[in-house]
DNA sequence: ACCTGAACACCGTTCAAGT
DNA sequence: ACCTGAACACCGTTCAAGT
């Protein structure tokens, strides 16, 4: 039998820190919903309302986690990069990664719209690599938005609707196809030998070289 | 003093259909959270448990509600376009109308990740406009996923995370710098006369030109 | 100062009982 | 056959009371 410590004067037993430590360790384990208060307070050994000292409510915590998260992008790998593209892709690369190593956070953005803070330092050195490429002002404002929802958009869509999507494919197409239109099954059903085959890096890796090749092309463009 | 409606022999007062009916309005008036079980049986005049003799749970019914959304996608302006691009734009422009018409519908995907079938049925005139453009095989699948996730992933984006964004731009960001590195902090600071003149219309519209050209890019680059 | 126990106002879902 | 009422097992959050 262990014996509970109790708090002694001045040293709290809990802190922020801690809980969203625990919160983050869990959502690596089990999905958002099963995140709740009494199940956080049990895994720290204490009770739902003892949280409510450090923080102010569980949307509060979600941001917190967030926030960890999104700080926790490493983007050194792209101090001396020269060419703005390879900085663009390691920096598309470094924000997967990081979202991919907690895909149940991913999922609080839609529950509870926040932008962390930490998206601004994040953001830095991808304003960087779209200067060296030459823009300024508010092209610089649009292409940076647009990299960013391209980025954010794919990771989100991958970490949400994938494993549907796979599920469904291979499982249901047969069935999905019943319903539809005469088109539309023909135009599906040209597909299907290729639908298996779903790698998620190379379509990550494909849609960031489309939208730089884009990117490239409005430059050019100007000249 | 209204008389409460009874069901007579045959003919059930409720449907699957009245419930989505329902789902879908409420939907347009109030978040995802607040469409509950019970308000949606006090808004159809029933009890709640009268709903779970026509839908199997509450994830069931947002799925339907989904699938009603995509299927009310209007894709005729399509048919008697020639040129792919012009294509892919008006096919990207009508799926985020939907989409944007039903804010709170879009915020289920990511509660309940489910691809409707409708999904397929939507996706058919997207892969002519492609196969126009000269793809086929894997090359066909990868750049429909791409365009997909790019117009979906914007979508979303847009509707999860840009009023926050707006928000944190406006009121927030003089706070938020002061936690940034030096180099973060300049580079938001230049860009800070831009921040106000979000237009969501015309990132979208970059966002997808943006992608067409690297797909108009790829295409030239094989030949 | 820090934490606990109990309570409040909610959920989704089930099921015996009514008409 | 169709619906109701009451109950069950959960939530997040608050607050008086304990140590």
């Amino acid at each position: 039998m262990s014996i509970k410590p109790r708090a002694v004067r001045g040293r709290p037993l809990l802190s922020q820190a801690k809980i969203v430590d625990k919160a983050l360790a869990l959502l690596q384990k089990i999905p958002l919903k099963e995140v709740t208060m009494r199940r956080l307070a049990q895994e720290l050994d204490t009770t739902p309302a003892a949280l409510y000292a450090y923080i102010k409510n569980q949307q509060d915590l979600f941001n917190a986690v967030t926030e960890r998260v999104i700080s926790g992008i490493d983007l050194r790998d792209l101090d001396h990069e020269t060419d703005w593209r390879e900085m663009l892709r390691k920096w598309a690369r470094a924000v997967r990664e990081r979202q991919l190593q907690f895909p149940h956070v991913t999922t609080i953005v839609q529950v509870n719209p926040h932008t962390p803070v930490a998206w601004f330092e994040i953001t830095e050195p991808q304003l960087r690599a779209l200067q060296m490429a030459g823009l300024s002002g508010y092209a610089l404002m649009d292409t940076s938005r647009c990299f960013s929802r391209v980025v954010l958009g794919s990771i989100l869509n991958e970490i949400m609707l994938e494993a549907a999507m796979i599920r469904l494919e291979r499982e249901d197409a047969d069935a999905a196809l019943e319903h539809l239109s005469p088109r539309g099954r023909a135009a599906i059903e040209n597909l299907l030998p290729y639908l298996g085959d779903q790698d998620n890096d190379a379509l990550f890796e494909f849609t960031i070289n489309c939208v730089i090749r884009g990117i490239e092309s409005a430059l050019s463009s100007e000249h």
